[in-house]
DNA sequence: CGTAAGTATGACAGATATGTGACATCTGCT
DNA sequence: AGCAGATGTCACATATCTGTCATACTTACG
């Protein structure tokens, strides 16, 4: 059997670019589907469950922006990956695009090959096989699914990013990263932040675990950190 | 010790224009290099093996894009990472630039925390790190990925310079090392350190180990120190 | 033995790395 | 507009590491 390629489903107001980037897609095997309008991309979403969203950021009607932040508030859609399309001289707003749920932004014009590439690595990133399972460490409770933390039943009050820094570590125990792997893995690979920034989500999240857990989060001296069970 | 910061290369006709970024690389900690054509560029890289070449797309006589593409085409030169300089106006060219082999590209004006975050990021993609096994000896473990080393299944308490001298010595076990040799190997080349100083880190070494396993660390009298399983 | 060169060791002050609290900004919500 | 939660940065406090000395040992050798 032919493998099935990926529905990609592509949004934006001018058809010629619509089709420009459903070639270039095709040709590297995915399956692609075209919306003008916001309206219509959302119930193709609905309908075909595509696995990613190609967004453009100028839009009529709701900009690119307003509807990422919709898709990723309502629960059917949240999941589906986005990368916002930004013409030149828009490049500020990525920063917006990010936080508004999009998982990276190409800016245009860009080449089908460099389109191709960051497809790719955002559909690896964001492809949860298996990640729904809770992890549990020490009475430390991590459940993907509710989206929660507890420690011995106790719900723990963290925040998004110490939820994610924290997820990250209990899927990767053991292990020494530095901060900067760190940012790329938890903050993501594009987004430019100062490397002391970690540390102080360590210690946010070294507060949020208590006197109880703190110690799994370890200080590697002169490298970065470590979740680990066993003393350092 | 100081971390040696990476050698930088800026490309640019404009001398204003190279020291301003040179003034930002030398604040965030990186050594920079100048050249104000592609012939000494050409040099500069050849001789100074630059961890990354900053290039103006435009240059008198060859322009950025062709010296781009000369650089990807030479073996001595096509490892080098590029980040293209382009003035706004010409952003139109990015996906030459990226064709032609560049890492990436910043529109001019700048702030310099942007160049700094991309070239870091550029840095970061461009120095795969490689996978290291663990190594036992005699009970003693140390993991390059944990960054931890255990003796009898123990964590054991060690600063990151002993750790690289263990690190040194048990990938190259059995062989007399002279001061020097430890030093440059390491410290890493260029550090103006005495020589006494390795006594003390191979003291705070053979502390760490403790008596179990201090005898690994041998001196061999008149040269220098050895890593041996086998009784001096 | 006695001496000189080579090493080991403990102490230190300066240099670095990390921990912490505070703050300005931004976003989403009311 | 006004509030509450999150985030990224700073500046300052701590903690830890590093390179050098001065001094005590060891070893080789006349």
């Amino acid at each position: 059997m032919k493998q099935q390629g990926k529905k990609i489903l592509i949004v934006d107001d001018e058809a010629s670019i619509r089709e420009m980037i459903a070639v270039a897609l095709e040709m590297a095997g995915y399956e692609c589907l075209e919306a003008s309008n916001t309206q219509d991309a959302h119930s193709i979403i609905v309908d075909e469950s595509p696995e990613m969203v190609l967004l453009d950021w100028m839009l009529p009607g709701t900009s690119g922006l307003e509807f990422a932040r919709r898709l990723k508030r309502d629960d059917r859609t949240a999941e589906t990956p986005i990368i916002m399309l930004t013409a030149k001289g828009e490049e500020d707003n990525k920063i917006l695009g990010l936080e508004a749920g999009a998982d990276d932004y190409i800016t245009k014009p860009f080449s089908p090959r460099e389109l191709v590439a960051r497809l790719k690595a955002v559909l690896r990133r964001s492809t949860p096989a298996g990640i729904e399972d809770p992890i549990t460490v020490e009475g430390l409770i991590l459940d993907p699914v509710c989206h929660r933390v507890s420690a011995n039943n106790a719900p723990l009050d963290i925040g998004p990013t110490e939820y994610r820094l924290l997820q990250f570590f209990m899927t990767h125990q053991e292990r020494a990263y530095s901060r900067t792997q760190l940012l790329d893995q938890v903050w993501g690979g594009n987004v430019y932040v100062e490397e002391r920034t970690v540390d102080v989500h360590i210690r946010r999240l070294r507060k949020a675990l208590g006197s109880h857990h703190e110690h799994l989060i370890q200080t590697v001296r002169g490298t970065g950190y470590r979740f680990s069970t066993k003393a350092s």
